[in-house]
DNA sequence: AGTACCACCTGACGGC
DNA sequence: TGCCGTCAGGTGGTAC
């Protein structure tokens, strides 16, 4: 369930295991993962690489080539992960590809539910601009995050979600971020009124922070966040309701049907 | 313009 | 025990 808090923190684990070390093979056991780019020619494009930098923009993961010739895209769909492999150790069996450095430890992107892929890009505004990325969610000051919203005719869960109006949040933190908020996930937009959306936007924020300052483990979460108890029936964690499920933006979407009990 | 549903894929879980 | 259906997750396409 890779949205910006997980992603942020791969990029965190990327940083601190597989920076500058020089790529000495590529395998690449699923070549469906690779999104644009044929196996021989990224593997011709890596070798004698190393890893130098990294950006994160919305669910991308990016990895500069330290000649500067390209980026290293990452998607992780609904399950991958990256996993840094010592020499000799064992990657996952799901392992769709497998960055190979210099004396024996590896880079696994490990993808169970094939969703995500790799993509070997110039720029990372390439690929933002293909899928249509609009500013990370994280990167949005007010004025921003109301310019994002603004005019939307739909529901509350259905902007937080729009990767092409701010980029980042999926299902399971767009829950969290309306349950903060004490707001119905499908409130319609056009119903908040100024203070309202200030208030989004300050939960928006509040909500990612402490995921990413929690490693995004929901049982790390401070007391009073939905996601340890994302269930129905479960007790509310900040009254004394109860988490419903329901539906929005085609999804399913869980709130408390107390604090955020529709206003409209 | 926005919603709803499907497909993609696979593991987990509930029910029988 | 074991099978079967259902449902997550993100995206992209399609039909309303």
């Amino acid at each position: 369930m890779p949205e910006l808090p997980e992603v942020a923190v791969f990029r965190q684990y990327l940083e601190r295991t597989a920076l500058n070390r020089p790529i000495e093979d590529l395998a690449v056991p699923d070549p469906r993962t690779l999104a644009g780019v044929a196996p021989g020619i990224l593997k011709v494009r890596l070798e004698g690489r190393s890893l130098d930098a990294s950006r994160r923009h919305g669910k991308f993961l990016f990895a500069r080539l330290d000649d500067a010739t390209g980026w290293l895209a990452f998607h992780f769909g609904g399950s991958g992960r990256l996993a840094f492999l010592d020499a000799g150790a064992p990657g996952p069996e799901t392992t769709r590809v497998l960055f190979c450095f210099d004396g024996g430890s590896a880079l696994a992107f490990d993808c169970p539910y094939r969703f995500g892929y790799v993509d070997l890009v110039d720029r990372p505004e390439e690929i933002l601009e293909e899928k249509d990325q609009g500013p990370d969610a994280l990167e949005l000051g007010l004025e921003g995050f109301l310019a994002a919203v603004d005019g939307w005719g739909g529901s509350v869960k259905s902007i937080l979600m729009n990767q092409s109006r701010l980029a980042g949040v999926g299902s399971r933190w767009a829950d969290e971020i309306c349950f903060q908020a004490g707001v119905h996930p499908k409130t319609p937009v056009a119903e908040l009124d100024r203070p309202a959306r200030e208030a989004l936007h300050a939960a928006l924020r509040q909500v990612l922070t402490t995921a990413i300052d929690c490693g995004a483990v929901p049982e790390r979460l401070p007391e009073g966040y939905l996601l340890p108890r994302r269930r129905e029936g479960a007790s509310c964690p900040r009254c004394d309701g109860t988490i419903v499920k329901g539906r929005a933006s085609g999804r399913s979407a869980f709130y408390c049907s107390r604090h955020q009990e529709p206003g409209w």
